[in-house]
DNA sequence: AATTAATTGTAAAGAAATGTAAAAATTCAG
DNA sequence: CTGAATTTTTACATTTCTTTACAATTAATT
């Protein structure tokens, strides 16, 4: 559930579009005037920001130049007018997309959307190149070669490390076998080749969660 | 084949407007009066809907604004008078488009297809990126492959899940046999194939709910 | 209405894949 | 080379899936 900040002073307007989007699967704050705005948007523990330029106590834009040095939630700007649009998608200000009043709901919810997936997708690329991998209670370390779970290091032989961070690379999603064979055992999964089944096994006995589900005949998925 | 639904007092209006849209493919039902309209919109099996402003009964305002907590079908608006046309496409009413009375059928066509299409890419993104699938008591993590009834776990085998998924990704309208076949068993449905019909009626068996009708030589519907 | 055909529901048997303990083979540090 | 650690194979229990068989239901036909 992703947690959707609307700075905005017309008070009905946030109201609808609050409905709109709990409908939608969202969670919804609404604030009414730019230094709320900013505190709140600082507390950190928002997904994304909907700010309107036209702001009593504080304008969008200024809300906007004081987030950025210590935040790097997503924004989407409201604008009335067509010709601040430049300033905003322009490097100067940092929103990460903007839509003009009055807008469809659909349309606001497309690009909410749209963000997030964006922020998601680079915040994925960054795990694929950063060390650890981290999922709740457990910390993976790919240089260190050691894993913890909740903060107390597990021993892992050196196929089960393989497999855990086969697995939770692609945490949330079904891994093949053949994949795994591939990636942990490098080699081919053959007809009776039981020895993937084997360090699931011990694998999950090590961990003892229930994280490591199979998919019959297809493979393993790590639950998030 | 998508089908659209006009509410519109003209009958020999909606009678050549269905020919028209016939001719280019669609499946037309057409009502003429504001509540038959919103019984019929919310429904659940049509895919667009035609709504005029002036009409007995219910006007297409207030049939929208019933509609829309509980639906999100694509509406678009006909209108006489231009000035409606910002409560149409602003926030307040939450219409998809508008098109002012008289049109040519070809515009009306043209912005069919382009909600529809708009609609498409928007469910497509958000079936990539939503995770939950929630039915009043019934919620569904796909990440998580998990299921819980009244926030207690229920155990499910993977294909019951996977089963589970594709009808509730549907819910409210038929499934047919085929198509679960190939997404569940990811094979084409053989003729005296009972395998999926056994997973439904242990799938029934363990919800224990009377959601999963059967449509008789059909499929099966998750229903509303 | 009675008969027939087609489809569905489900228990139960059979087939296939998975879980895992234990034995055998392999690897590797010293 | 030796011995412990690790990996693979084996063997059997368990689970899941498919097939079979028959009763129940629905639809079509006489």
């Amino acid at each position: 559930m992703k947690k959707i900040l609307i700075i905005d002073d017309d008070e009905e307007f946030c109201e609808l579009v609050a409905e709109y989007l709990t409908v939608e699967g969202f969670e919804v704050t609404a604030v009414h005037d730019g230094e709320a705005g900013l505190i709140k948007a600082l507390e950190n523990n928002q997904d994304l920001v909907i700010l309107d330029v036209m702001l009593p106590k504080k304008n969008g834009f200024d809300v906007l130049r004081e987030l950025r040095p210590n935040s790097t939630i997503p924004v989407l700007m409201l604008t009335a007018r067509g010709d601040d649009i430049e300033r905003i998608v322009g490097l100067e200000i940092g929103a990460d997309d903007y839509l003009p009043k009055p807008f469809n709901p659909r349309e606001l919810v497309a690009r909410l959307r749209a963000i997030l997936r964006r922020v998601q997708i680079s915040q994925e690329n960054q795990q694929l190149t950063t060390d650890n991998l981290k999922i709740e209670e457990l910390e993976v370390s790919i240089t260190g070669r050691s894993a913890k779970q909740n903060s107390v290091e597990i021993q892992l032989t050196s196929v089960e490390f393989d497999l855990l961070v086969a697995l939770m690379r692609e945490a949330g999603k079904i891994v093949k076998k053949e994949d795994l064979s591939v990636q942990v055992l490098e080699r081919r999964l053959s007809p009776f080749d039981r020895s993937l089944d084997m360090h699931v096994s011990n694998l999950r006995k090590k961990l003892n969660n229930e994280r490591i589900k199979t998919i019959r005949s297809v493979g393993y998925i790590y639950t998030l």
